[in-house]
DNA sequence: TCGCGGCATTGACCCAGATCAAAAGGTCGG
DNA sequence: CCGACCTTTTGATCTGGGTCAATGCCGCGA
């Protein structure tokens, strides 16, 4: 099993630039910094500044594992991280795929209630668990976005429950394509990338590898997108994919 | 479809009674009052209470669909309540069972993003919306209740996904009935209410009902489990129960 | 450049749980 | 008390997706 521990020193200079109203900068991403808090005024983000580490990680490590004890919290800048929980037996359930801007380490838990891995290799800033809440304490709005987010990870957490618990194979696989394309923004048409293994799908969407391959072959097949690469898909016809994802 | 909008006229007057760090009281209910927050102090209760408006649900009424603007929030006061989520060819997943503590219909959202269905007779204390944000703005630790309700209930969900997505029928029914042996607190031998249908427990483990009624057939025949009717049942084998549900 | 090891795809077969069918309780209005 | 209707149980059969087995593909280290 790999194991990061990257760490990446406090960095107490502050950061020498801020894009609109975003937040914590990670040195290296400057190109595209990410908020933790998209509603913080300055005061508050002095103060996270001050708290933050930068952190990286090499794709296939682990950033914390489930039961460890949460003593951080962090936002992704850079890459895509899953989080996953374990049966003793080894079957894995894939809950979330994070990108740039999502929140990880969720407060008010002793421990860590699931794992977090790097599918690519991704950069974060971490913040130590207890000055992290003495922050909050003072500053609502940051309590306010945490909020906020927690509800819509709920409502994601609703849907693919959905999924999983009664949509069939072909329907899931058209599900997670529609819904990276929607991340995505997508128009149609424009290069979707699928950063993670078909095994990552699969336990994401509680089927096997070769369910999930069969149905990515069958939807090429179909016309309705398109695989420049294994990595890369486009879709060609969102009417259909929408129709094949039955989303409610 | 049933659908209730039972009233309950605001009732300005001051709760006679408050029983250790519980908040809202439910004048039906008073033998049990249940907190919508465990951490509030006397300032906030007041301005809570006055907000506050008493609401009956019939078992199997709708308290509200899926869709339909979010302009109240609830806590349970007395009975189960179950929310859901439908595709539009009526298959259905049930996210979760409230009991009387609960929070219901949680903030930042413009529409509910699952409906709601009284189980049994309940009993609610409805907030409307705009009133409570306003409430919520003055006090923090409302708040900071409402972020770690919200942290437990994302942690419920991720465990419910990995049912979903990688456990077996015998596995799912078992950790549905050590999961209510667990939150009825019982140390065993206890009975305990089941007071939802085996439909309702089929669309919450993504199951048909045949399966479920084959799954809990199975487990009082090899003596995991005893029921005195259809709707109550004591944990005989803890052990085994636990084993079964394949925890992790 | 070669060869190795981990993805990914494809095919053949199988089985857990769905579907279909029917009977047995239970509840409620009249 | 009757009868209609619903929930629950039980049995028989079917099937979507899992399992097992190969082969192809690709990236990487030496």
């Amino acid at each position: 099993m790999p194991r990061a521990v990257d760490t990446g020193e406090p960095s107490r200079e502050r950061s020498p630039s801020r894009i609109g109203t975003c937040g914590v900068l990670c040195e290296e991403c400057r190109v595209r910094p990410i908020s933790v808090c998209r509603s913080l005024a300055g005061p508050a983000l002095d103060e996270l500044d001050a708290i933050t580490q930068r952190v990286r990680l090499a794709a296939g490590r682990i950033l914390f594992d489930e039961g460890e004890p949460a003593d951080n919290l962090f936002t992704l800048t850079e890459g895509v991280v899953k989080l996953f929980k374990m049966l003793p037996d080894g079957r894995r359930q894939i809950t979330g795929f994070l990108v740039p801007g999502d929140f990880l380490g969720l407060a008010y838990f002793r421990s860590y209630a699931y794992s977090a891995e790097a599918v690519t290799d991704a950069h974060l800033c971490r913040f130590p668990r207890e000055r992290f809440m003495a922050l909050l304490e003072r500053h609502p709005a940051l309590e306010k976005e945490l909020l906020s987010r927690a509800s819509s990870e709920l409502a994601a957490a609703q849907e693919q429950m959905l999924l999983l618990g009664r949509k069939s194979a072909r329907e899931r696989v058209a599900s997670f394509l529609a819904s990276l394309a929607r991340r995505h923004g997508s128009t149609g048409g424009s290069l979707i990338a699928l950063p993670m293994s078909r095994y990552d799908i699969a336990d994401y969407l509680g089927l096997t590898v070769e369910t999930v391959s069969r149905e990515i072959q069958a939807a090429k097949a179909s016309g309705v997108i398109e695989m420049p690469d294994r990595h890369h898909f486009r879709v060609v016809d969102r009417q259909r994919l929408e129709a094949a994802a039955a989303s409610g």
